[in-house]
RNA sequence: GUCCCAAUAGCUCAGCUGGAUAGAGCAACAGCCUUCUAAGCUGUGGGUCGGGGGUUCGAAUCCCUCUUGGGACGCCA
């Protein structure tokens, strides 16, 4: 907000419009610089003066309440805020608005759909889809601050060939005893040995996709073992979600889809868009300079193409959204790709606003984790261990806590979780179990310590903060955490726009540390005259830590 | 082979979309708990921003090129 104060001023002297002064303007680095900075030297050409010149000039002619001092700096106008003034509004509006600071109402009125987290039935959850899940359920929320209505749907992989195979391993080597004592475990060792064989055996591979075939002609048996594979993993999934405290709208799956493909391949062909190419339907796009859309395989069956085309469709029907986001794997980018131009080509101009947001991979010593082979890693066991950890963290240093079990859930799973979220989304991540079970530092665990320190403070000396007034001493001494308490609108939209919980994640953590900072070196709970203006600071601390975790899907205990 | 992405301290990563002296955490070392939770704080050391060109008043950031790593490229999703 000040810095479009400081971006009118500048506007206004030089005769330019605000948006042109707004994207100059920046924050320096140094505090000595001020709070914000507007860099002069673009200028120097069109004015055919010095920078130096032209911001002495400017500075000389600005002044604002805001700033209590304009000043030209070797070739920049800084403006420092008074602190006093700004420490006041901050702490006002987030008294007053509370955990609704920093939302927006931009996206009022519109629907965003998410496709997140997705796992595939009768395999485990893996490390993959645990960034899906909560790199989505993140920017669900992020979304539903700037007021758009967000639908989440988990397109469970309930279908494809992998279940003819599936069938085909389990009705060679299944025991329905086994599999029913321990389904994923079983199914997956199932899977794996059909892997392992099938490189020796063609006819495996064949049988496989007669399976599946079978499977989607509606034969009865292949029907009942599919599922009974995926009743009993979505009960599991389930388990993970709720420890996760993720919830979806939908979970119309893949299998959703089956009757509703048929629509659009004769679309398709009626648009004139498919043709046969080596024994297939495809869509061409060589006018786009990529690789043709597989709709159906030789023997008739449909593909991945298919059913997302058939769901994006469906979504846009039931949900009439204005944006419809992705959030799967960058190494599925040129998939997305297709299906945004077939969906432009059968002419729904709707196809603007989908969108694949991509993220990097989990990998194992450098390379892909594949099902297949078996080399992977449970999230069960790694959220299991998480909360162990926290737990015993918990008997160590809070043995008297109350709900334990349930601040431990919330620290072990807030650990995991911002380790996978503080980082840039399309980056890829090796897989450290050590890294994702870290409390100190910058952790999940750190955030949520610093906000419990908050909260106990809070707790200790209740104080009626309505009228609390704030003196430029004790405002220069926080104005770190003054200063970073009036960027969190700004980190939220940021995050929002550009679909990146990470930012969040950096913005609670530099909070957390000139809090913690300030905590090192102030005696807060002092008894003086300036006790009120401390507390009003430790409760905005609170409200934004609270709220800036709860936009990442972690929870924020008040003790631990 | 073609296309996409990445490369910053010993390790893991930031760097606010081109600005002032490149910053954190971990690890190492030195300190701080008889008063608000040490899952914390303070300090020290640590850099050819992968290499080379270019654009610009100004480049870790934009463009070209090379190197290295990862991914995708028709019947898996």
């Amino acid at each position: 907000m000040y810095k479009s104060i400081a971006a009118e001023l500048v506007a206004e002297a030089l005769h330019k419009s605000t948006e042109e002064t707004a994207k100059l303007i920046e924050r320096p680095k140094q505090l000595q610089h001020g709070d914000y900075a507007f860099p002069c030297f673009a200028l120097a050409k069109e004015k055919r003066k010095s920078p130096q010149h032209i911001a002495s000039e400017l500075a000389a002619n600005l002044s604002n309440p805001a700033f209590s001092v304009i000043e030209a700096m070797g070739g920049y106008v800084n403006f420092t805020l008074n602190k006093e003034h700004a420490a006041s509004q901050v702490l006002q509006t987030i008294q007053q608005q509370q955990v609704a600071y920093g939302s927006t109402t931009v996206g009022q009125g519109e629907v965003v759909t998410i496709d997140l987290s997705s796992p595939n039935i009768a395999k485990p959850f893996s490390m993959g889809h645990l960034r899906s899940t909560v790199i989505g359920n993140s920017i669900g929320l992020l979304l539903e601050k700037q007021g758009y209505q967000v639908v989440r749907i988990n397109h469970v992989g309930d279908w494809g060939t992998q279940f003819g195979k599936l069938i085909c391993a389990y009705e060679k080597w299944g025991d329905e005893a086994k599999v029913r004592r321990n389904t994923i475990p079983e199914l997956l060792k199932l899977y794996i040995r059909y892997h392992e064989e099938a490189v020796q055996n063609e006819q495996l591979v064949q049988e496989g996709r007669d399976w599946f075939r079978r499977l989607e002609q509606g034969d009865a048996y292949a029907n009942k073992l599919w599922r009974w594979f995926r009743d009993v993993s979505m009960e599991e999934f389930g388990r993970v979600y709720e420890l996760m405290g993720v919830k979806f709208d939908s979970d119309a799956g893949e299998a959703f889809y089956n009757n509703k493909m048929d629509r659009v391949v004769k679309e398709l062909e009626q648009k004139g868009l498919l043709s046969l190419s080596e024994g297939a339907q495809v869509v061409q796009l060589d006018a786009y300079n990529l690789p043709p859309s597989l709709i159906k395989k030789k023997d008739g069956a449909t593909l991945y193409a298919t059913r997302d085309l058939a769901a994006a469709i469906y979504r846009k029907e039931s949900y009439n959204f204005s944006r419809s986001l992705y959030v799967v794997g960058h190494e599925q980018s040129l998939h997305f790709q297709q299906l945004k131009i077939v969906l432009t080509k059968m002419g729904y101009d709707w196809s603007d606003g989908v969108t694949h947001i991509p993220f990097g991979m989990v990998l194992q010593d450098g390379k892909k984790m594949s099902t297949r082979k078996g080399k992977l890693v449970l999230l069960d066991k790694v959220l299991e261990q998480a909360i162990q950890l926290a737990d015993a963290n918990i008997s160590k240093k809070n043995p008297s806590l109350i709900n334990k079990a349930e601040v431990a859930r919330q620290v072990g799973v807030g650990a995991v979780l911002f380790h996978d979220l503080k980082q840039e989304r399309i980056h890829d991540i090796d897989f450290s179990l050590e890294d994702m079970l870290r409390v100190e530092g910058e952790t999940g665990p750190y955030v949520q310590y610093t906000h419990a320190r908050a909260c106990t403070l809070l707790a200790k000396r209740e104080m009626d903060l309505a009228n609390s007034e704030i003196d430029k001493d004790t405002a220069a001494e926080a104005w770190p955490i003054l200063s970073q308490l009036l960027q969190f609108p700004e980190a939220v939209t940021y995050a929002a726009v550009n679909y990146d919980p990470s930012r969040i994640a950096k913005y609670v953590i530099d909070l957390a540390q000139v809090f913690n900072s300030y905590y090192g070196r102030v005696r807060i709970l002092n008894e003086d005259e300036k006790l009120a203006a401390r507390l009003a600071i430790v409760t905005a601390v609170k409200t934004v830590l609270a709220e800036g975790l709860r936009l990442l899907g972690i929870g924020a205990p008040k003790q631990m």
